[in-house]
DNA sequence: TAACTTATTAAACATTGTTTAATTTGTCAA
DNA sequence: TTGACAAATTAAACAATGTTTAATAAGTTA
């Protein structure tokens, strides 16, 4: 079945997605285009479309494979964290390293958000906000499901945001002291108000 | 000074910005092309560079257009509600209903967040948190300076996450409780939090 | 070995941002 | 009033992209 190059169809989503990852690892403002993917895996442009449908195509399934190997991490912290909130605090660490390591992988991610996301994307997403939910669950039983689940959204949203001030951040900002710490000071807030058994908001 | 048009550079901004607004407003997918733009004002592609340097000085300057409104209409906000936490609530309001009424403006503001702005439009977004600050203070005097600078922050981030997952749902959501009860239960659980005397986090 | 299949490419096309040279329009001085 | 100048406006060109298509080349198989 193969012929020039010995690569399977398969082989040729991963060189692709590999080369975006080349590409906004080296510069984080760099555009991924057809032909600068191509060119690092090798080949030309056209080779791109017999495996991706459209470029659009190949940023979601690079965005499915960062969210996987995100999941993937956080799964570890659970493994390795006993008390739920350290947990907690290990599994947005997970999501805050991507954004500061590899800031254009992590933009990558967060500028296609916005795009109608294939039912793929959508489970994984799931899964990881599922992590949350369990933690969340052992540390505030008085919480209902429904509260859990909006609270891991409420909560994951928070972190998101911070990550996007911070990748933003021009030095300019009169407050500026750290993200990791802002994440952190987030998260205890947060967890201090969810376990307490406050009033529920006006309407 | 005027030529064929009696339209003054200022008058040209106006209508350019105009133009994007109608863009955005009337299909929030739409890209905001240099010739949908002169052409929604009655002129060619050339008479954008007249007032702008590129596409991207005009979606600034849109953005910043946008701010400014918000601020107008957080200050508003803190006219008309007496309650530090009813003032917090109704701001958060100001941001999510722009998101809601306006989602091709918003995507407009969120999406290019990450470009670096100039410096007008930094000093919105500190004039914005400086109101947030202000109520934020009111309500915990217990905290100093640095932490009012964060909450504010941190508060902020999440109430924009959520509005970016809210823009992104697909519907699909296993939990699609609305965004706005997610806004009201975030800002109480976190101020709840962020009033009473908790130890700091761990570091 | 020859026909066929298909991976791969080179070239073409459409759409964008941006620049440039031409054109049109108003102003002002003689 | 008219002719020269300045400025606004445009049409056309250019470069960079996403995408498609027709040609080419390489392997497979009868």
């Amino acid at each position: 079945m193969a012929r020039r190059n010995d690569h399977s169809r398969e082989q040729l989503k991963d060189l692709a997605i590999e080369s975006v990852f080349n590409i906004v690892d080296s510069d984080e403002c760099a555009t991924v285009t057809a032909r600068a993917v191509t060119q690092g895996m090798g080949y030309t442009v056209g080779t791109l479309y017999l495996v991706f449908s459209s470029i659009d195509d190949l940023l979601l399934q690079v965005n499915a494979e960062l969210l996987k190997r995100l999941h993937s991490d956080m799964q570890f912290a659970v493994k390795n964290e006993v008390d739920p909130q350290a947990t907690l605090f290990a599994m947005a660490k997970c999501y805050f390293l991507l954004a500061e390591h590899y800031p254009g992988r992590w933009k990558l991610l967060s500028r296609h958000r916005e795009k109608l996301g294939d039912e793929e994307t959508d489970n994984i997403v799931e899964s990881i906000f599922t992590l949350v939910e369990t933690e969340l669950a052992r540390l505030a039983p008085i919480r209902n499901n429904k509260e859990i689940a909006i609270a891991a959204r409420a909560l994951w949203s928070a972190i998101h945001g911070i990550c996007v001030v911070n990748a933003s951040s021009h030095l300019r900002h009169r407050v500026h002291y750290d993200a990791r710490s802002l994440v952190r000071t987030l998260i205890h807030t947060y967890l201090s108000g969810f376990m307490s058994d406050n009033i529920a908001p006006p309407t």
